[in-house]
DNA sequence: ATAGGTTTGTTGCCTGTGACAACATAATAG
DNA sequence: CTATTATGTTGTCACAGGCAACAAACCTAT
């Protein structure tokens, strides 16, 4: 019951019938990713014929994944239809973090219906974390509307997770080691998991909905209670390696530095851009991001500044090292680290020319992260709805009342 | 006259006359890549029917880009034809170096049938060099057999090249800025040029004929007299970055020291692990790389051990990066840095492990590149082949002897 | 040798998919 | 109210690949 997105297209030959799927797909995703469009801007785009767009969209529809509606007039000429991806079409999304376990209802079409918090004491085991989630599951389950379809399941993970099997490998702050979580909460629900790296969903999220949208070549940097982490997207598609473990860029090493960072590799990002050492200067104990933000934007304390230039100072020569490795676009930062870039930008972009190639950093922009609290939710509901995107005919939906249980 | 390479296939809709195109060139890339294949091995790993094959094949042989032999038994059931890859379309692959312009006759088999050598004795400027460079094709064109058809020149420059429209924009060591290479060279020779930076194209080269064959995700370090280069492979795609500078991997910092490399970063690799500090410690000048590679595989010379662990200790620092951020399956070594590995891989092994995340590293291979002397004519070659691979009905080829001077 | 089994090349026919053209429809412009 | 523009709809067509039947070339066994 577990699956895996299929991202890399590696179509050595292609037969006919793989090429209804194929355009099946692209419109799917050009209609999820935009929310709505219109029937003639899928010709324009997709290049196909009109008389095609036609038929294709109302395969889709018939398969109840997206439905059309009449616009009003904007110009010269007959309105065109709009398709927009069905609101009854949900994914579950789930975050387990140190203190709380959330699910969210992501519709297909982007927005989240739904969210339930479940605090927890100090971190949960992995059985825990399962069990809690198939229960905010299941109580969201029972309230979709009648008719609603489930793709599946998507969880964003704090830790390097393996993505073929949805096995967390290591994930430093809960203190899992090799928890096949997928499979666990497979069982559980009876729907389809998916797993993957916090970061990683987010950046693709930032790159779809959020302010990285329309770019090819992401990075995006997170910087949490929970350390740093970090997503890429290359030419358009997610960076995931050999096993899903890619974009680790928290831990790349920018120092000889001796201080070690939570999965005890030494003179990283991680170790050297510390959200705790900000917190310690301001007194501030448990803060919440926000409160962290107005802090840093605003002191005038010699330390404190000391101690925010420094962490620019680091993040640049980090950021140098990526704009280096992989010419980006735009990077996108999320967490304290967008407060540091607004702080003081002008010292940061200084920093990032003075640690990376000309050639590359010329065009580089520089943005913080535009989804907020929802990044996560819409993130990992990304890898089902990109799975029905990927075989929009072939993927099974599952009802929202539960019948009988099946494992 | 200047063609951009389109490799990453962004096909959103599909008409049907692109199914002919894929499949073509999905065929003429096996064939590409293996030299020569036999028709049932094509049918299996494309998944097409027979019929379509002979269809295909038989088209690609009208193209002369390929020619059929019948291969003698080895086993039961009736030979298959064995599929070549013609060797009367060839490609010419330039090297623009400090002290030579090389250019090699490359066919589309993949040999390297002739090449030809101009040592300069300083470097070069970038007018002398494209001239030397159009001079070595004119005469090699000459000497081609009658009938020989050209598909264009590839260029290697240790540089970063934008490689939309073939300008060099930095080359430290030649002392090249904003060179529009590609165009200069292709309004002397008549011929396509495409230009990318030499490291880019050694990785590409190792992973299609050296000893990254077959793997999808792939890193690439090679060091030479002009510092260290990098190349990356990600899911079978060629790194390249929103302008084609991606893979700067010997200007990633990992320490905070101030000395400086050839681009005036500080604390990378390049400044790090120098071959000149090598040369020093052995008192060799102006040494070749073999006789390097004996002095240090034989060394027993205190200082120079010290050195080379130094040099071992920052590598391995520098590819565990590399491991956390890309998740490779193999790490391909050239030039210099392969003798260190040669000399003491646990070390190398044991840095790697110590600063890089279990997950990824567990197994990572790492080992020498495998071509040689020719690696940079293989590379420069594929990025024509790789555009004929691309578009083989729609591609126009050039004649062996030059009729009119057409610019 | 000869027959049978196996694998592959070739040929003719069929099907599905998208293109295309003609027409219908719905808006704006005058 | 007509002309123009843009889009949806419908029927026909072309073409690529699948498929089945047959032929060809190899091996093995008797």
């Amino acid at each position: 019951m577990l699956n895996l997105s299929s991202q890399g297209s590696k179509t050595l030959g292609q037969n006919r019938d793989d090429v209804r799927q194929h355009n099946l797909s692209a419109l799917l995703r050009m209609i999820h990713q935009s929310g709505t469009v219109s029937r003639s801007q899928l010709t324009t785009s997709s290049g196909l014929n009109r008389s095609t767009i036609s038929d294709l969209v109302s395969e889709l529809q018939d398969l109840g994944l997206v439905y059309e509606t009449e616009a009003s007039a904007t110009g010269v000429g007959r309105p065109s239809l709009q398709v927009s991806a069905s609101d009854q079409v949900v994914a579950f999304a789930v975050n387990t973090d140190v203190d709380a376990v959330t699910v969210g209802v992501v519709s297909f079409a982007g927005d989240v219906i739904a969210k339930k918090r479940f605090p927890t004491a100090n971190q949960p085991t992995a059985d825990k974390a399962a069990s809690i989630a198939a229960k905010l599951i299941n109580e969201l389950r029972g309230e979709l509307k009648p008719g609603t379809r489930i793709v599946g399941v998507g969880v964003a993970v704090p830790g390097q997770v393996r993505v073929v099997d949805g096995v967390i490998r290591l994930a430093p702050h809960l203190g899992w080691v090799e928890i096949p979580f997928g499979p666990m909460l497979s069982q559980l629900t009876g729907l389809p998991v998916y797993v993957d790296n916090d970061a990683s969903l987010g950046c693709v999220a930032e790159r779809i909905y959020g302010n990285a949208k329309g770019f090819t070549d992401v990075v995006y940097l997170f910087a949490g209670s929970g350390g740093i982490g970090g997503g890429v997207v290359v030419d358009g598609i997610q960076l995931r390696g050999a096993a899903g473990y890619a974009g680790e860029l928290g831990h790349v090493r920018i120092s000889a530095n001796a201080i070690k960072d939570y999965s005890g590799l030494e003179g990283t990002i991680e170790s050297l851009v510390r959200r705790d050492d900000l917190l310690d200067v301001f007194k501030l104990y448990a803060a919440t991001d926000d409160e962290l933000l107005v802090e840093i934007s605003r002191t005038q304390s010699a330390k404190a500044v000391k101690l925010i230039e420094s962490q620019i100072d680091n993040l640049a020569a980090a950021l140098g090292n990526f704009v280096n490795i992989f010419n980006p676009q735009v990077i996108i930062l999320g967490g304290f680290i967008a407060g540091l870039f607004a702080r003081d930008s002008e010292r940061l972009l200084a920093g990032l020319r003075a640690n990376s190639l000309a050639a590359a950093n010329e065009r580089v922009i520089i943005r913080e992260g535009g989804l907020g609290s929802n990044l996560l939710m819409i993130g990992a509901a990304l890898l089902p709805f990109n799975d029905l995107a990927a075989n929009p005919s072939t993927t099974s939906l599952y009802p929202a009342k539960v019948k009988s249980t099946k494992s």
